[in-house]
DNA sequence: CCCCTGACACTTA
DNA sequence: ATAAGTGCCAGGG
């Protein structure tokens, strides 16, 4: 799956992203290399299922929740326990 | 290489 | 504030 380049990048931008904070799909994108790559963050997410990235710490820049391959909800909730709702 | 899909962002009405 | 249209990028067939 991941060779070297955007894809691994945004992982390891999620991966870093500490616990009680949130970044949004654009500061992803700008971090892993593609300012504009707000929409390819949000495909590589959807294909990643590591449980390593916090990708439920990845959110929209209007502040919505987006999306989350294990549920909207589970995210949410994610969240709500980590202190950020 | 072309076409389609997708957890997005921005502008205009 | 909400809706619709446009632009952006990566992955898969």
């Amino acid at each position: 799956m991941i060779k070297n380049n955007f894809s691994k990048n945004v992982l390891d931008v999620v991966k870093n992203i500490p616990k009680g904070s949130v970044l949004s799909y654009k500061e992803v994108a700008e971090r892993a290399g593609n300012k504009k790559g707000a929409r390819a963050v949000g495909a590589v997410l959807a294909k990643n299922y590591n449980k390593e990235i916090p990708c439920h710490r990845v959110i929209r820049s209007d502040g919505q929740l987006g999306g989350y391959n294990r549920g909207v909800g589970l995210k949410k909730k994610i969240l709500k326990e980590e202190g950020y709702l």
